[in-house]
DNA sequence: TATGTCAAGTCCCATATGGGACTATTGAAA
DNA sequence: TTTCAATAGTCCCATATGGGACTTGACATA
């Protein structure tokens, strides 16, 4: 079974390389800025160590990204009242508008990419990639 | 389907971080020298664009690695005498020995990672992440 | 109110990474 | 045989990345 799991890093390096070269070329956004729209587009008000847990990337790494894309206007860091630490996350209309046209490629490439797999095949791999990563606990 | 990328690469983050981690505290072994001896206790009598071209990893990169290796004796580089350009890249038993104790918690990892699947679950997975690999150019 | 501990982020630094220019060699075309 | 293009690999440099220390604030216990 060690195959299969080499396989998954090949093809997602194979898959996310060029979108965030073209993302970081055409946008001037990183990988890091790239997840948090991602994530803030799917679900609001969330902080920046929840972000780190959903996707496994180190928090001086989401830090800097968070600050990023607060000065650029695509996220806004509203302090939470009642505890100096935290801040919640909230993408913008801009930012909003910006990943829209992220995404786009997005969805392309993964087209492109899962292009050799049938209906049943991607259905197989939806469900099981699902319960892979729900069953996966986040690192760093 | 955008999901489904998004959890590959989730999980294959999730999988490699740790054991790249340990490699380099304990063996002082890079991702692309693991990488490298990977593929070359797989195939042998390899030059380095091929390891390129097979990874998906840039060739500024497995240069390095290579270099590495060479020095610590743990692949040689055999120049091709009909082109003078051409090295063919061959593990070492000391090489081989080390991968011996690496791939052990790569597929200790991997195990666990791919524990909460069935067999039917792995099976799929394996059949489709291969087409997949197989399908997928190689980039950078 | 002091004190210790934990939590959320940020900062600093060393290293890994990737783009692109460069070198050396080969083969093909003129 | 000169010239041009392609190939294999290396070098240089700017940036991305991650570990770990640090800062600030909150809360528990005394």
């Amino acid at each position: 079974m060690i195959g299969a799991l080499w396989h998954i890093c090949f093809v997602a390096n194979s898959f996310v390389f060029p979108i965030y070269a073209q993302y970081d070329k055409k946008y001037k956004i990183s990988r890091m800025e790239f997840v948090i729209l991602y994530v803030l587009s799917h679900r609001d008000n969330l902080m920046a160590w929840e972000i780190c847990r959903m996707t496994g990337l180190p928090k001086n790494n989401i830090s800097r990204g968070v600050n990023k894309l607060e000065t650029r206007k695509l996220i806004t860091r509203t302090p939470d009242p009642a505890d100096a630490r935290r801040a919640l996350l909230t993408i913008t209309a801009q930012g909003k508008a910006l990943f829209d046209e992220l995404i786009v490629s997005y969805v392309d490439r993964a087209e492109t990419c899962l292009s050799p797999l049938d209906k049943k095949d991607r259905k197989d791999l939806e469900r099981i990639m699902t319960k892979l990563a729900l069953a996966t606990p986040s690192v760093a």
